[in-house]
DNA sequence: AATAATTGGTTGCACATGCAACTATTCAAT
DNA sequence: ATTGAATAGTTGCATGTGCAACCAATTATT
């Protein structure tokens, strides 16, 4: 196969998947505009660990979302800036901090699902649930090949 | 605790695509420190049509890697301390920037690919032609949806 | 009990992104 | 020819990410 062409597939790949991380979280934030709130996926996807599991340490939150540690520290300090959670350290084991809805974030949190809905929707218009159901798998075949090693 | 526990239980499509994305430029870079470069996937894209193309317009470039200009011209900001490429005033259009690959760009170039090469192994590893195919219509047909406002 | 290794979390640095506001240049319409 | 709109690129601010180095608390080792 030609270099050239070999080179666009690749770009072609990359793009894409880049692409559609970009453009959905930047659609997210749009839509939470759209209803009058102001929160980014990445903060949705931090609270939402700490809406099912009050109290939750903030190593179980990256290990539930899948982000770094350190991620997960920055993102709770700007939710806790606008006053959406609160750190509360742990008595028994004094290195944890466990991380609890205000009910400021509570109401975000509900007020945040329907926008959560709506990006969805977007997101799948025109495309069947049987195709959804092969990107998916497909992708979660490239997640495994990726965190393994 | 495995990593892939809590993928059966209910990953959305948005969190995957996230993970997808972090992980593999978060492989390109580890695979091109293997090879004993230093480049990022992103910087690599942009490197791309600047390859293809010497002396393409900044805007154009953004164009064909779906960057926005304020991306663009941060990465070459940096690949330009890096003396892997240089900005060129248009003699015609004073508002054009065009942007030419130094040796040192060509060069890097060049080494990176199989880097790009190893990395699109690992992610297609144990997945069919065919999956990828379908993987990357239903994609493009999730971006569609997401640039038509 | 003293020391070493591990763990949870933070910080600093470098990089990438979006948005809005801005400069400078070119183009269009009158 | 002058004015006004569009275009190319930059900058500042806020957000998110990875890595390495770090602190403090907890366990393991001896």
């Amino acid at each position: 196969m030609p270099k050239d062409e070999k080179l666009k597939s690749e770009i072609g790949l990359g793009m894409l998947i880049g692409q559609v991380h970009r453009l959905s979280t930047k659609r997210f934030v749009q839509n939470s505009h759209k209803f009058g709130l102001d929160i980014s996926l990445d903060q949705w996807l931090v609270l939402g660990p700490i809406w099912k599991n009050e109290g939750i340490a903030q190593k179980d939150i990256a290990e539930y979302c899948g982000k770094d540690k350190t991620s997960v520290t920055k993102i709770i300090n700007t939710l806790e800036k606008k006053n959406l959670v609160v750190r509360v350290a742990d008595q028994i084991d004094h290195r944890v901090k466990r991380v609890v809805l205000s009910n400021k974030g509570k109401e975000l949190f509900l007020n945040a699902l329907p926008v959560m809905e709506k990006t969805r929707d977007e997101l799948r218009s025109g495309i069947s649930d049987k195709e959804i159901e092969s990107l998916i798998t497909v992708l979660t075949k490239v997640y495994r090949n990726l965190i393994s090693n």
